[in-house]
DNA sequence: TAAGATTTGTTCGTATGTATC
DNA sequence: GGATACATACGAACAAATCTT
């Protein structure tokens, strides 16, 4: 186990006592940042433009477009040229989201055991919780995916894209959960492998079997999502997971050597 | 449950097409990146200075100092001045990591059950693991926060308070993940109880049975803990985990009104 | 302590690019 | 197409921080 020091939660209890030398940007980013909550500013709402801000904040135009790379940087707003435009308010994505917290654990070196750990008790809930809960339409795209390769795969690419479509399948049920926490969680583990960079060791030799159980499993698994047979899918899903991860089990894996933010 | 459409999951083979305009600073520090990734810099390695940047990337100082705010704000690169100054690879701290994932959850309103049922599920899982398995430095850290409140609270500010020692004590334990997904995650939603906004409704009629109950939780997990009882372990974190969500179940929960990226 | 060197931090003026009307 | 309103980018100068001697 590792040893660690206690790490603060909330730094507005916390950290208060710290007086870090802040530049002039990201003081100016922070009052933005503010003004942006105290009026409760949503999706679209415009900021004010740089002329403005340059008033407002008694800062020069550079410090004032610095302030806005990092809002811009962290997804927080956009920008556009010409008339009517300005920055404005932009909710953070998914995707960026991920390619964030991506960047965290690029130097973290987190092993398949433990995304297969967290995959193994969140998926086989999920599936649970939505089986007998599904649209058509996504029932649809599910079914659709868990045939779309009907033959097992010939050569490497092939194989690693095959890989790729299931973890697709994955996010897939990930997007459908009403639970946005747990979505997030599960789709990110969808992305952290299909970045691997160790595609190669991972799925050289093409897997007769592997895509067999895959290939039944996901149909199977549809099945009972349409039944709406939770305890099946939760089954199912966990002998997936069971499967994956011991066919993974031996290989030492590494986040991609890759910065994920945009 | 949700309609949603299908996310692309790798944006480096499902966004291929995509030749979006980006601004002179964003492709500076996208070349960077690059560069750090390149060369697989570690945390203190030095970038070139702004004078190399500029004379590297033929753009202007302006350009180069956008660029690097857009690293920094994400947590990739630290920035000193002086002699021996300059840019250096910095890696992300847990803590900016929850903040910038916090952004992303300001817009989402999550709901109080949603993190009850991540929760249940990673959390009694987790002590399992750690039971046996904890260093008597973290052993001890744990009992010490246990007996840290011996009376139960007298005024709402109190209850709030007690409330947080509460969610270090869980925080605690998720450090001692050696999961670091597990950790993080974990780590993460005691940070957004934390900083809940509501606590006043929350936590506004200290209720003495619910103190007696979570301090008797945490003297039974500690001992549980140390005595490797994994089973047990398991047992009272999912009483606790029940108990609290049976307590709040009634409250819509909103995320701290309040962008928490530093 | 003080001076000097080095590197980032900030400002201002000007010019250019871009989208809207 | 032209005028307008905005962001984008450059360059030169000076300010501030920090290390070394």
């Amino acid at each position: 186990m590792k040893k660690s020091t206690v790490q603060p939660i909330n730094p507005k209890i916390t950290d208060a006592p710290r007086a870090l030398k802040r530049s002039r940007p990201v003081q100016v980013a922070d009052q933005i940042k503010r003004w942006v909550v105290e009026r409760d500013l949503r999706k679209g709402d415009k900021l004010p433009n740089e002329a403005a801000m340059i008033a407002q904040f008694g800062v020069s135009k550079g410090t004032v477009r610095e302030a806005m790379r990092i809002l811009e940087a962290q997804g927080l707003t956009v920008t556009k040229t010409g008339p009517g435009g300005g920055s404005s308010v932009g909710e953070v994505s998914k995707d960026r989201a991920m390619s964030l917290l991506g960047n965290y654990f690029y130097f973290k070196d987190l092993s398949l055991s433990d995304i297969y750990e967290m995959r193994k008790l969140l998926e086989p809930e999920l599936v649970a919780k939505l089986a007998g809960n599904l649209d058509a339409e996504t029932l649809s795209d599910l079914r659709e995916m868990a045939h779309q390769h009907p033959e097992p795969a010939q050569t490497p690419e092939e194989e690693k894209q095959q890989h790729i479509s299931s973890l697709v399948f994955h996010a897939r049920l990930a997007d459908a959960a009403d639970n946005d926490l747990m979505g997030f969680v599960i789709s990110f583990m969808a992305r952290i492998l299909s970045d691997l960079t160790v595609y190669r060791r991972l799925y050289a030799t093409p897997n007769k079997e592997l895509w067999a159980r895959g290939r039944t499993h996901q149909i199977d698994l549809v099945e009972a999502l349409e039944k709406g047979d939770s305890a099946r899918a939760r089954a199912i899903m966990l002998s997936h997971m069971e499967g994956a991860e011991r066919m993974m089990n031996v290989q030492e894996m590494r986040i991609t050597r890759e910065f994920m933010a945009e």
